[in-house]
DNA sequence: TGTCTCCATGATATAACATAACATTTGCGC
DNA sequence: GCGCAAATGTTATGTTATATCATGGAGACA
């Protein structure tokens, strides 16, 4: 079992979530990629490993998994990614390479630095700052 | 006609870029609105102005506005408002409020800094950056 | 002036993503 | 066992986006 499947499981004793099958599946079925996956690709793998597959049964996981930290929407792919970084409150940023669909996820330092400077000019409050850049990743930059 | 509007049109003159009806409409529509507008919306509301109203009709219009910098797209929203500063090239930073919907297009000051200090460190090589804020704008906070 | 070419538009169909709504089951405190 | 709350099952539908092929229209150029 994987190290951030455990540290899910112990984050949910402690707060009294349920970390249930369907869950425990969807975030191992996460994990196990370094890309985002899409809600019906992993309903596909779910329906393979003996779940059922309508819609909702993904979704609610996800759901479930994005609301607690354990999981990412990428917004720009409508997909999803298993988060590196689970328990701790935390503002990420990911790097999407187009080229092999690597999806690395960093912490934005000193929280949306840039973010919250330019809303503060503003008097914006904010409460949650996606940051998603797309390009090239060091390997496929290398080579090309 | 809004300043915009001739900016866009002057931009595609020295361009060799058509700026049909359809396209000046779909700016047109984003430009009178703060906020962000649905393809399925516009499509209607060119129904309204006599366009046809095929899907493909606004999607196309908003891809041609988003890759010449009319108009950007709102990925959390999965919508589209139209460009504060067309033409030249740049990295905003939209600030969405939760409560009134508004949205506000901000420079991000230093190109992506904070972005492109993490990507420094992976060697992640960034072409496009998408930074979205959500929350509250001033006046829907000074109000709560 | 004709015709070639390129791009935009018209039109039909369908793919891909997401949620509403209600029924049923399960776990747990009492 | 009973009642509650949360999770899951199930059906249906809503929303967003694209593929594909046909048609039209403006400019280049002989």
């Amino acid at each position: 079992m994987s190290k951030n499947i455990k540290v899910a499981e112990q984050y949910c004793k402690e707060n009294d979530l349920k970390f249930t099958p369907v869950r425990r599946k969807v975030l191992e079925l996460l994990l196990q990629k370094n890309t985002a996956i899409g809600a019906y690709e992993i309903l596909d793998l779910l329906r393979e490993a003996g779940f059922k597959n309508q819609p909702p049964v993904a979704y609610r996981a996800l759901d479930f998994l994005v609301k607690n930290g354990f999981a990412h929407k990428i917004e720009q792919l409508n997909s999803f990614i298993g988060c590196m970084h689970p328990g701790k409150d935390h503002s990420p940023a990911f790097m999407i390479c187009r080229n092999c669909d690597f999806v690395s996820e960093e912490e934005a330092i000193s929280p949306n630095s840039s973010v919250s400077k330019i809303a503060s000019k503003t008097g914006f409050k904010v409460e949650k700052a996606i940051i998603e850049a797309r390009g090239l990743c060091h390997s496929c930059a290398s080579v090309a």
